[in-house]
DNA sequence: AATGGGCGTTGCACATGTTGCAACGAGATC
DNA sequence: GATCTCGTTGCAACATGTGCAACGCCCATT
């Protein structure tokens, strides 16, 4: 909606793969260079820029200061995290939890395995939404619409001749998600890791975040790691429970899917 | 420099301090209600504000993920962690480390003690600059005109009664880190917490960032933990040299402070 | 039910801030 | 020392952002 600003943080995802000097920046924004240099200096004077020696600029450190802010300000993770380290120490297994914002989900927590096989993840970074069981639950729970509209516009990459490979099959999927209450990902996403979730609802009976225990096939099989989802259905729901009943806040942090504004 | 973009990210540290709505944002940037509207959705539209469900505004979860790919690109701390998980492991105690950008030094790593005492400190905060063994590295470093510049600039909070209580004493002690090449923080941060810290170099001599050890004194006494220091130094020279060894890219990341543009 | 206040939202006319250009200067390369 | 590249500056034209006022919506109050 305002051009500059858009322009400006435009460049953020841009320096994100790497830093670039000034023409390049100018280039890839289409904009003259002075253009750009302004740009970059207020970027630079908030700090979400930092400028090397080389005069290349790269993101900046006050960006972690935010993200940090911002992941702590989620109540949801606050409460849910000790739940799933006793999970974490119980099964053994790596656990994480998810929000969805605006159609991309995200991982927000993580507690890692304690077998040396560990998973590739990384708080922060978007989750394969079309195979993951955390993204199924997050979804599922979303209007028909909602899912239909998401579905249509979303790809759906074969990682692994498990993958998701259509809407339409993605849409089944959700359903079952939705019915049964917990989703799984065998091998969808990994051909050799296995995952099952559960969702953490909030007081108004809406999916406020989804959580999920992986192991590679090398460690538990699928059958035994199915074994395991009472005990993350019971953590879930202790978290639910725990996370609808203290309204302390007034306004509890629910990453629900907004309306796009038209 | 550019009105609106610093309009527009003059927002980010201030929902940092918890949701907003709009009214809230447009008084406190001392603007128009529809044009705080209008920033807002432009930093809606790139994942770096979101908007709750009873309309207030809080930090987006992109800035995670940008701040992920941000810390990913700093290549001093991709070489430095598996030596501090070997410190780690070695010691049991608490490592950090930290890189100055534009005279604030930030924690981008940390492995946490073995001891069930642990102390409170997260990656992405600002450090205590005036105390921190790491900060005094980083700042002794500069050149002498940033340094007392800096110092002039600085707040010296007087956590505990051993904290750097003014400029005087600080650039005093930055000589003294300056000469040894180590660095202490005996309780002037938290009373029962002590550090020892030490720098690590890039091919130019320049330090790019510093790493330290801490341990409250209930675990080990101060003697015990300076006993450390040829362990720590040792470590801080490994990566040192191995930092410096490979010059795999044409602009390594060091993290030195940049002279102000006018 | 009806009324009032609060808040987010929209369209618009004005002018302010932003843009691209051209020229300068510094540093590197040959 | 000449030439090239790249960052930087001042400026005039104008596109863009700005504040205003009015609208509509939801919630609380009477």
């Amino acid at each position: 909606m305002s051009q500059t600003v858009d322009r400006a943080l435009s460049i953020l995802p841009l320096l994100a793969q790497g830093p670039a000097d000034l023409g390049q920046v100018a280039e890839r924004l289409g904009v003259h260079k002075s253009t750009a240099l302004r740009l970059l200096r207020t970027l630079h004077e908030h700090g979400l820029v930092y400028r090397q020696q080389d005069q290349r600029y790269r993101l900046g450190a006050r960006l972690f200061a935010l993200a940090q802010e911002a992941v702590e300000s989620l109540d949801v993770r606050e409460i849910a995290h000790p739940h799933l380290v006793a999970l974490g120490e119980q099964c053994g297994h790596t656990v994480h939890l998810a929000v969805i914002e605006d159609s991309e989900v995200l991982y927000i927590d993580k507690v890692e395995s304690r077998y040396p096989v560990r998973m590739y993840s990384r708080i922060g970074k978007p989750v394969a939404v079309t195979v993951a069981a955390v993204a199924k639950l997050l979804i599922a729970d979303l209007s028909e619409a909602e899912r239909r509209a998401l579905a249509e516009r979303l790809d759906f990459p074969m990682y692994t001749p498990r993958s998701t490979p259509n809407a339409a099959a993605f849409l089944k999927e959700l359903a079952t998600v939705r019915e049964q209450g917990w989703a799984t990902d065998l091998g969808g996403h990994e051909e050799s890791i296995n995952c099952i979730g559960a969702p953490v609802r909030g007081a108004d009976g809406r999916v406020v975040a989804a959580m999920s225990v992986s192991a590679p096939n090398v460690v538990v099989t699928a059958d035994e790691l199915l074994a395991l989802l009472p005990l993350l259905r019971r953590t879930a729901e202790a978290i639910s429970r725990e996370y609808s009943g203290n309204a302390h806040h007034p306004a509890p942090a629910t990453p629900a899917l907004q309306k796009e504004i038209p």
